[in-house]
DNA sequence: GCGCTTTTGTTATATTATAACAATCCTTGC
DNA sequence: GCAAGGATTGTTATAATATAACAAAAGCGC
């Protein structure tokens, strides 16, 4: 099984020979896995919502997980989404983005973290960081005050590696 | 004038003596002060906005603004409260909070900075931290890939020192 | 005052999310 | 197999958050 840093898993931006094929197929997989050993039900609509956010790396927003759905023949209202949704996250296979209502994969599933993104405003990648050194830089700052962490979110917006020489265009020069 | 962590700022939970009209009075002066010196127009609409975002140290829903205002006889409409709030917000001297798509205001504004927010999931209250080791954990995880950065969002929910003792508990026993 | 810009009012609507209850499916024990 | 019970999904309605578009009014420079 690949370990972190793996080609396979998208980790950075502009990777070179990306291939999106095997790197949604490895988050399947693991996915699949983490259900199973936790008596989870990943269903075929769960599976298949999380397919959906998959389809690149920039986040999904529920209603475009929704369309994506109706134009396959699923009969699907918005609980059905956010159902789904809800189950996803809970297991920690997909993250939301609160500054963009989005939906994005989780690259290490089954490890306790917070999602922390590096979100490009002209292209809409993301990438999930999972840094010891921000986590705990953080840890530190509550601490002094005496507070106790539950869920740590941390986004960060910006320009990628791959857009910041085009900046100041349109997307999609 | 008062300096940061000074008293009169709620810098953090659970403050001794917290004078929060003082507070309010210190915030309103200071976003005076700011808008004088950029030639923004803080109206009177902009200012009892942030008045009402002052109103206490738990973040402002938009629509709990509109109600306060328009409680008090204001004829006002969402974009009434937006546009305010996007003024505001412009600049820092409220900041959004992302996770409760609330509005907070800002303690430090003028400063450059992200809005590093504790946030207890009990009691509601947030304190802003301005905390420069978590400001270049961050910028350095995003400097290994090459990510500039436009804006940090940091949002730390859990457990306040005041509500830590009385956890489990419904909130206000 | 007059013209221009900024701000606010007003109406309508888009986007995101959840409540509530019915129907179906899945498992488990018999 | 099959009934009971819980989990999942379907369905309808609605809540909560946010913006578009254009008109009216207010503030500012002359």
């Amino acid at each position: 099984m690949k370990t972190r840093g793996s080609p396979i898993i998208f980790s950075r931006f502009g990777e070179d020979g990306h291939d999106h094929r095997a790197c949604v197929a490895a988050a399947l997989a693991r996915a699949g896995e983490l259900c199973a050993r936790r008596g989870a039900r990943l269903t075929k609509l769960r599976r298949r919502v999380l397919e959906i956010v998959w389809r690149s790396h920039e986040p999904a927003r529920a209603y475009a997980i929704l369309d994506a759905l109706q134009g396959e023949g699923y009969c699907a209202a918005p609980p059905t989404v956010y159902r789904a949704l809800e189950f996803l996250v809970a297991h920690g296979l997909v993250h939301r983005v609160e500054s963009l209502n989005a939906y994005a994969g989780c690259t290490q599933p089954g490890e306790a973290h917070a999602g922390q993104f590096l979100i490009c405003g002209r292209c809409g990648g993301a990438v999930e960081l999972d840094d010891d050194r921000i986590r705990s830089a953080i840890a530190r700052g509550a601490e002094r005050l005496g507070f106790e962490i539950e869920r740590q979110t941390i986004e960060v917006l910006g320009l990628c590696p791959v857009c910041r020489p085009k900046a100041d265009g349109p997307e999609g020069p």
